[in-house]
DNA sequence: TAAGCTGTGTTTATCACATAAACACGGAGG
DNA sequence: CCTCCGTGTTTATGTGATAAACACAGCTTA
């Protein structure tokens, strides 16, 4: 069992509340967060130990403890940092495209940074730059005055679906062949109709890989969705 | 950097391909599984270890190698039978309420096993009870001949949403007063102004912690997004 | 039925990690 | 100039996964 996460001492680190700016620092939680992100770009969140970004920073293990608490606090401010900065408004292109490119850009920080879809995110640590993405999303839903809609509700799922789609895209892009051979040899019609029919004896490896288009495909509904709920009747478009 | 999870091998558990039942044995893949799934149901996952299994059985740790070739093995076996059998086809109640009972369910699972939303998911181990419960829901969808729709493209970004939902849910409740302290602290009215608002004074945590609502009120868009795009001007009828 | 083979669990050992504790060194203030 | 503190280092501990060699019980076969 790991060490007790303490949300508050991460808080300070992410909001930046640090105490004192310190004096003559060679290392500083920036570039040790800096570093920590690059070896996960290139290698997972598995390769970023302490001795890894210590080496390859020219120090020791435990010179970053005078610097990020612990590990949960590193990988914390690991995070909400690669989510950068979020989304700037964009109302005048309307909200649907507002929100289709929020979700875009989100898919992208994931291709980017990949091993945020691995980040164990035991007791959720919001971040500034996190905040701001769900504001981001938040803000079109909320001006949108639709009957009954429950903006953190939508907000949450939308989130939700996003990271989770990001994840299992990434999940098989590593590891196609391997899940398509399973897949194959045990997607029998008798147990499993309606997959083997869609996936065709083709295996879904190529289908699948890519959730982009599940992304727009879902959210498209869920849009759908949202619009019946607008005021007069405007009937939803076909946005296709 | 955890060892090679070798998909096949992994694949020959879930799927009880073993190559011999074999002779006078007392330790198990399945007692090992169940006595895992125990101990990750009352500790989380990060109870689970080779050394606390193994002494949960009175064996030493070596000793559970001999049936289940590695933890990430171990890890995906418990996962698959976590999700137990998948909900039976209820054709009788209709799509939506069949779509809606499946999501249900589903939710239920996580709760019962909080930690299924912890297991590092590199390499989908797609076990016979997961495709079994991703059929129980592409079925209905599939059946529904809705002009335009991907049914994995659905029921990918359906799943998605409930797991994450599911996790974000279980870590809210388990660290629900430090999450909403730090979101008290920095919620600003200037650089969150939606959120801040949504959120009230009240901080965010009573409303967040039961994400089952979000969950009912995102499919319930889903579904409206589905609906408009069934045969005949067939009206989307308020299921409110 | 005795000698070995094989399948099961054990002992021992290694290595990677996180992190505590004591220590060392260099500059800022008295 | 001496001392203290901040910053990084050394040393040490504990946990976890897992390799390798070993031990022992039955089954096999002669």
């Amino acid at each position: 069992m790991t060490e007790e996460h303490d949300p508050a001492r991460t808080a300070r680190v992410l909001w930046r509340d640090g105490p004192k700016p310190a004096t003559r620092t060679r290392l500083s939680a920036d570039t040790i967060v800096a570093s920590a992100i690059a070896v996960a770009d290139a290698e997972g969140l598995a390769g970023v130990s302490m001795q890894r970004i210590a080496e390859v920073l020219g120090y020791t293990a435990m010179g970053l403890y005078r610097h990020v608490a612990n590990k949960a606090t590193l990988v914390a401010a690991m995070t909400d940092t690669a989510y950068g900065a979020a989304p700037a408004p964009r109302r005048a292109d309307g909200w649907r495209a507002e929100i289709e490119s929020w979700a875009t850009e989100l898919w992208r920080v994931y291709q980017a940074h990949p091993w945020l879809v691995e980040v164990p995110t035991r007791s959720a640590p919001i971040g500034p730059n996190e905040l701001a993405w769900f504001e981001a999303l938040a803000r079109p839903l909320a001006e949108l005055d639709a009957a009954g809609l429950d903006v953190i509700g939508v907000a949450t799922f939308l989130s939700s679906a996003v990271r989770d789609l990001a994840r299992i895209a990434l999940e098989l892009d590593a590891d196609q062949t391997a899940h398509a051979e399973v897949l194959a040899e045990h997607l029998d019609g008798k147990r499993f109709p309606t997959l083997s029919r869609l996936f065709g004896h083709a295996g879904p490896a190529d289908d699948t890989a890519d959730l982009g288009p599940a992304l727009q495909h879902g959210l498209h509904l869920l849009l759908d969705g949202i619009e019946l709920r607008l005021p007069t009747g405007k009937e939803p478009e076909n946005h296709d």
